[in-house]
DNA sequence: TCCTTTAATCGTAATATTGCAATATATAAT
DNA sequence: ATTATATATTGCAATATTACGATTAAAGGA
């Protein structure tokens, strides 16, 4: 079907699944690593840094910015992007106290 | 296209684009969190408890084993499955070593 | 005003993912 | 041997993702 049934899922699930799927692309994971990099916010740079067509740098950052992790001002002609500080860190707790559950290394099989 | 350039990123980031995509799946993370909950090692219980068919909990049961986050043994007519501490470790120091690039909170556009 | 620059959007092709029914496989039990 | 149980695999349909060329939109400079 290619489509997921988040209705069965708690809203913690799909919203752990929804950060976690946003990192599930290199070029992605290459913009936050250059945001962080140069500090502070930069744009059509990401073009050049990144081997990939604008198009679809733009589409990258779209999607990161749709769940909140970055945030974009327009300047001049250029959209400056940066990290956003609390998106983040929303994200970053969440993901990192799920990564955590692991309580001793509880013997298996 | 629908395929990533995976050539262009540096081995770090389809790394962490690979753990991070496997966790980007509310029924993965189901499964998950059910394994750590139930401490020991459990199977077919995973199609009761989440609401999917046997054979789609199979393939997710499958690409958590491909990355190495989960491993199955055979168990008479039954497969238990358990986190595998190793890997999960692995991808939680590098998912949390990923996240926390954040220095302090730099002014942005 | 016209041109340039920068980024978003549209349209599209190629591939990937999700989900399941049907089937296969493998062990246990009778 | 036959049957039951548990899981994996196959095949397929529906949808999503990735990538980019072409185009549009919006602001700055000539």
């Amino acid at each position: 079907m290619g489509l997921t049934k988040t209705e069965i899922f708690t809203e913690e699930q799909n919203q752990i699944a929804q950060w976690a799927k946003v990192l599930g692309h290199p070029a992605r994971i290459a913009i936050l690593q250059h945001l962080f990099k140069t500090d502070a916010c930069i744009c059509g740079d990401l073009v050049d840094v990144i081997g990939l067509a604008q198009p679809t740098i733009s589409q990258h950052l779209k999607e990161l910015k749709k769940v909140g992790i970055i945030q974009g001002t327009i300047e001049g002609t250029s959209v400056c992007y940066c990290i956003n500080q609390k998106g983040w860190h929303q994200m970053q707790t969440a993901l990192s106290g799920f990564m955590d559950l692991t309580q001793g290394p509880k013997d298996c099989c």
